[in-house]
DNA sequence: CAACAAAGTTAGTCACGTCTAACTTTTTCT
DNA sequence: AGAAAAAGTTAGACGTGACTAACTTTGTTG
């Protein structure tokens, strides 16, 4: 029986955990509960409160002491949500924003973009590269107003 | 002495309540708690609730039973945000998306836009509204991913 | 003008997601 | 191996913003 396709209600905050939890096993094969606390600068104890809540909404597994594993469908839904996270942060990049404005607006509205609006929004992206002057003009403008 | 600049921090939930209330002024000329309960599609007695909050944080006037009046800074505020909100509904329509989509998203996302952001994507609608062959193929790229 | 309806309010509860303080388990270091 | 440090957990509290049920005030209408 393969993996169900289960359609999910995440709120923002379970998705900022799981994208930091990918992240983190991305680049150091493991996700601690210290490491998910100083990243998402919160305390340790919200951190282990949300993964108890994590493994019991079957997102990952987890082991009093032991350590925690996305599921398939945990992992599935993470890497949506990075994938949006930078296809978000490219288009914003793109307008000459400053990293810090990026992280700050992408962080909040992430969690509230539909598929269709991620798809449009990746097709500008592609389309404005290949618009220097136009984009060049847009920063300007943004800049100056 | 001039109404003082105040730099507010203020939630979702907030700019939500600010946003209909203004919007039923300018439509019915006046507020009621029921109306604002309705559009927001939340209980007569929360609304009570906020409306005392945002009394007391200055952003209105609320008077038992009598009704409610936007401040100088809560009309400000409330103008801010539905500018806002209009801008991001202009760029997503400009992309093709269909409104309950653009409803929905720029309903979620409108409060984590910095002025920024805002002012670039103000500036790229601008010029897209100038590229129609451009426009064409993002909408059915969108449409077909 | 009395009664009924509509609008508004209060009180009490709840879920979410955070916190601190105290405690337990695991890891590290000598 | 034993002590100290680091990591993890539990318990209890809090703010936000919603809810329902019960109540009060205001408005309407015969």
């Amino acid at each position: 029986m393969p993996a169900k396709a289960t359609q999910r209600h995440t709120s923002s905050a379970v998705e900022d955990y799981l994208e930091r939890i990918l992240e983190l096993i991305n680049t150091k094969g493991y996700a601690r509960v210290v490491d998910i606390a100083q990243r998402l600068e919160i305390s340790q104890a919200s951190v282990t409160n949300m993964v108890q809540r994590l493994d019991a909404g079957g997102l990952l597994k987890y082991e009093k002491y032991r350590g925690l594993v996305l599921t398939s469908s945990g992992e599935a839904l993470a890497r949506n949500i990075t994938r949006r996270h930078q296809l978000l942060s490219d288009f914003l990049k793109l307008l000459g924003l400053d990293d810090e404005t990026i992280y700050h607006d992408v962080e909040g509205m992430e969690h509230h973009i539909s598929p269709s609006t991620l798809r449009a929004i990746e097709a500008l992206t592609q389309h404005l590269q290949r618009q220097p002057v136009l984009l060049t003009k847009v920063r300007k403008e943004a800049r100056e107003d």
